[in-house]
DNA sequence: GCCAACGTTGGC
DNA sequence: GCCAACGTTGGC
């Protein structure tokens, strides 16, 4: 089993929408193609730290489970959606979706500046400088340290 | 709101 | 293929 990290704004969609989901969630829009890459490395049952971005207190808000892997993104088909990827075809869509479900809850929320402290994570995306990847991989090593926190 | 850093686009 | 211009991300 993989580990991952996904953000996510949440004025759009945060830990707690996905908690109180009554279903399994879709995760789309996502148009940068190394995240895409790892969205398409995902298996059922793969866990992954959502973390809230662009907010007052970013950072990693819960932990969820992957229920279905990659599949063409229909966002990108559609006209009306914030995700519309205008060359993209139902023959031809280059873009990936996957549902993703609650897991757990963490005892709180772990803040960004807090992660950064943490010893062993020099290599972890998230915390290095310059990275937008909203869509990264999160090492057995690297789980062990946050893990910690949970 | 600012701005650094990055990715994408498109002319040449 | 180069690279300037532009758009986006995302912390602060």
């Amino acid at each position: 089993m993989n580990y991952w990290l996904m953000k996510s704004e949440p004025d759009e969609f945060s830990f707690l929408d996905l908690q109180n989901a009554a279903k399994p969630c879709r995760w789309d829009g996502v148009r940068n193609y190394q995240a895409r890459n790892f969205l398409r490395n995902m298996a059922e049952g793969d866990l992954f730290l959502f973390y809230h971005s662009s907010c007052a207190e970013p950072g990693i808000a819960g932990i969820g489970e992957i229920a279905r892997s990659a599949y063409p993104d229909p966002s990108a088909l559609d006209p009306q959606s914030p995700y519309f990827a205008a060359k993209a075809s139902a023959e031809k869509n280059p873009w990936s979706a996957v549902d993703v479900r609650f897991a757990r809850s963490i005892k709180r929320l772990l803040p960004l500046s807090e992660l950064r402290e943490l010893n062993g994570l020099d290599d972890f995306p998230l915390v290095q400088k310059g990275s937008r990847l909203s869509v990264m991989p999160v090492t057995d090593e690297q789980w062990q340290v946050l893990s910690a926190l949970f």
